[in-house]
DNA sequence: CGGCATCCTCCATGATACTG
DNA sequence: CAGTATCATGGAGGATGCCG
């Protein structure tokens, strides 16, 4: 195992989690659970089900949440983490955390331009 | 504090990093340290100049990176990780694990479909 | 050398309507 | 209920030329 390898993967985990929804998504079926689609648009009121449809079946198809769909009438369709996505978990968490300390750090930040305006 | 924060402030962390280019140009400061304008053009030659002044004035507004002009002639500009920018270093790495991972695990994915390829 | 100013392209996202 | 099918759009990214 090299120590820089030619290109960097964050680009590759980064693939698997952006988007607009793709995150909020995740969030949910991970602290939520199993969730029905509908649920879902319910839990993010401003999505779009086209976007909530395409992101479901992108996220699906790189294994990282599982369609279930139920032959009932109505139909019944339910989303969760699959086994492999819980791995991005941590990776998700820090991103979380990292976060939250950005904020944080942007808060002081702007205190430190109010008060440290005699700087040249 | 609660455990469930209203928003996911992965999106806030996913905003510093995410771009075509930003992963690229923080992982060579990161690893290969302070460097010139021109310098991370070499090390990335299908960047634009545009892109590559964009996402670093980007970069040096959010605090990651620093950027030094020295008063030369020619002039000499150099950019390099903050020591903020730093915090975000565990974050990468875990991505570049996770992203390493991710390829052996679709590499592994491939095989099982050409196995079980009886269909069609 | 290290930019900035224009103009352009394409793709993620969105709005809306229809359906098994 | 859980989707498809179209069409529209805004913004990230790119191409190119000029500048101190």
């Amino acid at each position: 195992m090299e120590k820089h390898p030619q290109h960097c993967q964050v680009v590759v985990a980064l693939d698997m989690i952006v988007g607009k929804w793709k995150p909020i998504i995740l969030q949910h079926l991970i602290i939520g659970g199993t969730k029905r689609f509908n649920e879902l648009r319910r839990l993010m009121p401003d999505i779009t089900q086209r976007m909530l449809t395409l992101n479901l079946r992108e996220l699906e198809e790189q294994d990282i949440i599982e369609r279930v769909v139920y032959p009932e009438v109505p139909p019944r369709v339910e989303y969760s983490i699959s086994e492999y996505g819980k791995s991005l978990e941590p990776l998700l968490d820090s991103m979380h955390e990292w976060g939250m300390a950005h904020l944080e750090h942007m808060k002081k930040k702007e205190k430190e331009l109010g008060a440290d305006d005699k700087s040249s």
